[in-house]
DNA sequence: CAAAATCCGTTTGTACACGAACAAGTCAGA
DNA sequence: TCTGACTTGTTCGTGTACAAACGGATTTTG
């Protein structure tokens, strides 16, 4: 039968308990808050956005290592923030291979705007955690990075 | 010029402090422990397949309830499971709308077999962490869900 | 200097993830 | 009883995410 399988197994396994279940759903919970309070633009592409902002000209692989996207990811994103017109790309003259990825006017406009909802929408996510608790929640989800 | 947006705004957002960022590397790490000490099933379908094992014959959005998956997205999970018989779906005669889904013998069997692998993933994945931090971390960690 | 190793950007294929819309079935309340 | 409000499963469109492969450019190294 079935349940000694079960029963065996549901000693070990509980999918509740599980940190990839946790992370999965926390991270649904915080893209949620995202998508509500910045709806004009994605998670993902605001950090690129930001990131680019920080730095400046970037190549798009260099951006997307600075991000954590692999090269096929950050090729998507970019894509679309030139789509709508928040990045442009130029050649780089020592390299032909590169493109140097630059924030246009409206996206440096956007990421100045917004930056601040960007800690808002961090702070909500970390809402339900005292300011002690959130501390110590991020200096140990850091360490799993 | 530019630089003062991007010192304004840099004070207020650093990407690699922010929770969704941070959350966001981890589960890429998690994911990449996951697919290598389980390559022949997905985080996802892994999760769906265990859960499924554990109630028995439930309906599919059911199951994506407790799984945190949306109608959407379970559907593509089971489609794969089914594909793999690792779950079959039989109608309910009770309501013409739904289907049970119940796992195959293969399935109760990768599950039975693989469950502690499912736990030593998690391990893993909490290795940077003393015991003490792990227990912090995931109590953190479940009331941000 | 030439060959090997890398790096750049791109494409293809697969898999989550969610919003929005839909038809069909079920159920509660007027 | 019938009508309106749900629920079930489905489809479509968009956006992340990664593996694997590729051609071309550059750098390293023998």
């Amino acid at each position: 039968m079935h349940h000694e399988f079960k029963d065996q197994a549901a000693n070990a396994y509980r999918l509740e308990e599980q940190v990839g279940f946790l992370l999965r759903r926390a991270s649904q919970r915080h893209l949620a808050i995202f998508a509500q309070m910045m709806p004009e633009i994605t998670s993902t592409q605001f950090a690129a956005l930001a990131k680019l902002c920080e730095l400046g000209p970037t190549s798009q692989n260099a951006l997307g290592r600075a991000t954590g996207m692999d090269a096929a990811t950050i090729k998507g994103v970019a894509d679309r923030l030139r789509a709508r017109d928040l990045i442009t790309a130029t050649p780089d003259p020592q390299d032909r291979r590169r493109h140097y990825l630059i924030p246009t006017e409206a996206g440096l406009a956007l990421y100045a705007r917004r930056a601040e909802t960007g800690v808002a929408i961090s702070d909500e996510t970390l809402a339900p955690l005292s300011a002690r608790e959130q501390a110590t929640f991020l200096e140990l989800l850091r360490k799993l990075c």
